[in-house]
DNA sequence: TTGTACGCGTTATCAT
DNA sequence: ATGATAACGCGTACAA
């Protein structure tokens, strides 16, 4: 078993010197004919460079990682898929890291820069950036794009760059949307409140209501996970504990999810009865029946921003940090299409 | 803005050479003192080994790629979701490739191997494994596992493995369990014929209607792409060419979706009218509406079977190659629930 | 036990 | 234009 040729055998093989061999392999200027002879014994061998060896050289790996929480969620798969075709047409290669939302684990990630085996990375903490994260940006010394919120006083020069939505105004699109179509009972079931998408929609429901007019009421909130099944058993404890609520108000599409499969097996139709809004706007809302009014917080354009800001840093190097701001947008679908009060359409189904 | 400490850094502060460092850092015997100034000074320096370095030396990345159609693809995403966990207690990373189902650009991804950038190879060719797939596998001299079917004649000691699938198999279940239910008229919405799976399904559809004693008619099939737009068109040419068919299999879940948003634009009850069968088994299964029948061919537990393959020959050297085969099976849902016969309950909804 | 010296495969500098 | 040589950071035979 031979090992693969590098610039020696080639030069060997040409008769010139691996100073030759290189200069001809990266288009420097040289005589005809070495450049002739290199290629050729090049080809004969079918060299292909070690990118290992020219990353140790160059100081750089032509690799980028995204550390998300999970890969199974629909807005890190939109996000990717973004992600990957703008690193890719810049030379890149991407790298994924599954944190299962772990803190240690987004850690583990941002520390591991310093291994140097990214250029830089694009990290979307579930559980928010700590203090400990920012020293471990700092001291990264490689470029990073934040996906959600940065806190205020990140330190000076530290090389991030952020991307958020506005997860407030998206909330409050559902509500209005909701108020208008005549619901006053809006229950709300939310993802665990030490996330940051978690507390911000909290915060936005009740801010929300406020604007509205309506009054907040406890028994109308349920916490969960951000999964189909919790929000299955979140939605049928709400149900049980307020029955006459007229609408749900998601903190995602698989809490809505699971909520949809919770009132059918209850009976109650979706929109008559309970009109349904989802978060996130995913491939799923399309395709439930009736089919889901979600709340965009721009998961693809969140992933093209956040690619694009690391790909300039990049390239042009350190500047002063940016942030982009995606506006939520409402798509409205089935789930609410009924503009009438609840009770004008029949039960059961 | 200073560089990162090296071993060369941490030897001048700790008084030793740089020997003593790289053993202290690999737990090799060394005198307890030497030990300790070393990590001190390790310490103080917040010194992280340079991974592209350790890589040049080693000859080994501890990276792995997985390269398919498109990240989009659910089966995918149940791929990734299953080889990830694998790999990274393994202490691999996890490069991810997009192809586009484009057989240049998978020739690209296993000729890149040659650079080595990563130790192995996960690849799921969307058009199948040509002579030059081959010969690119063989040159790369890494190992790779390939999902999906593999040429009979492998050289020699390729360093390869095998998970794949029944296809055939799959669609016999499917169009027994419509046979069972009383359905005749089986209409069939494939992908590519120029696709593995396309090609597959197409013959494994002709052999199970023969099975069934069912007339093969070529008006029942309509050939598109893997993706729902592609399987809504499909669906209504298929339906305005051969409005009396009462059940259609789709060669996969969304090319489902897109025949059932067809089947509901056009009033036929499903499964009432018309039986639908997706296939892979998606999470969107079970979320349209009614949920969809498919049948499962296993895609987490093929990521799982490329990631364990994989990582055996990382670790244990080279071997014979192996095959893994998942079987499919089926999941009945709504879609096909009502046994009865067409006609049954009323057109419309 | 410790240090010296070399190699991993490239690129870039500096003489020639 | 070309060749010898020095890095890049790490690991390890070998000698001391």
């Amino acid at each position: 078993m031979t090992e693969g040729p590098t610039i020696t055998t080639i030069a060997q093989r040409a008769g010139v010197s691996i100073a030759s061999v290189s200069r001809v392999l990266n288009g420097l200027p040289t005589r005809e004919d070495t450049v002739r002879r290199v290629m050729r014994a090049a080809d004969e061998l079918g060299y292909v460079p070690n990118s290992v060896a020219r990353s140790l050289r160059n100081r750089r790996t032509d690799q980028v990682a995204f550390a998300m929480a999970d890969i199974g969620n629909p807005v890190y798969v939109a996000m990717v898929r973004e992600i990957q075709p703008v690193l890719k047409e810049a030379g890149y290669r991407l790298l994924i890291h599954s944190t299962d939302g772990d803190a240690e684990d987004e850690l583990g990630v941002l520390r591991g820069l310093r291994e140097r085996y990214v250029d830089g990375l694009i990290i979307s903490p579930l559980r928010g950036v700590t203090e400990e994260h920012v020293r471990a940006i700092v001291a990264a010394r490689a470029p990073v794009v934040v996906i959600g919120a940065l806190p205020e006083g990140m330190p000076e020069g530290a090389p991030v760059d952020n991307v958020r939505t506005d997860s407030r105004t998206g909330v409050r699109l559902a509500l209005d949307h909701l108020h208008a179509i005549g619901r006053r009972r809006i229950g709300f079931l939310n993802g665990p409140l030490d996330t940051v998408p978690g507390a911000a929609r909290a915060a936005a429901y009740r801010e929300a209501l406020e604007a509205l007019g309506l009054p907040y009421d406890e028994d109308l909130v349920e916490v969960g996970d951000f999964y189909r099944d919790s929000g299955a058993r979140a939605a049928r404890a709400l149900l049980s504990r307020a029955p006459g609520l007229d609408a749900l108000m998601c903190a995602n599409d698989l809490i809505a999810l699971g909520a949809l499969d919770v009132l059918r097996e209850h009976g109650r139709d979706v929109p008559g009865d309970v009109a349904v809004v989802g978060m996130d706007d995913t491939d799923l809302a399309s395709v439930t029946w009736p089919t889901l009014t979600s709340v965009s917080l721009g998961s693809a354009e969140r992933g093209r921003a956040a690619a694009t800001l690391l790909l300039d840093r990049l390239q042009n190097g350190p500047r002063e940090p940016r942030v982009t701001v995606v506006r939520p947008s409402l798509t409205v679908r089935g789930s609410t299409a009924v503009p009438g009060p609840p009770g004008a359409a029949g039960d059961g189904r």
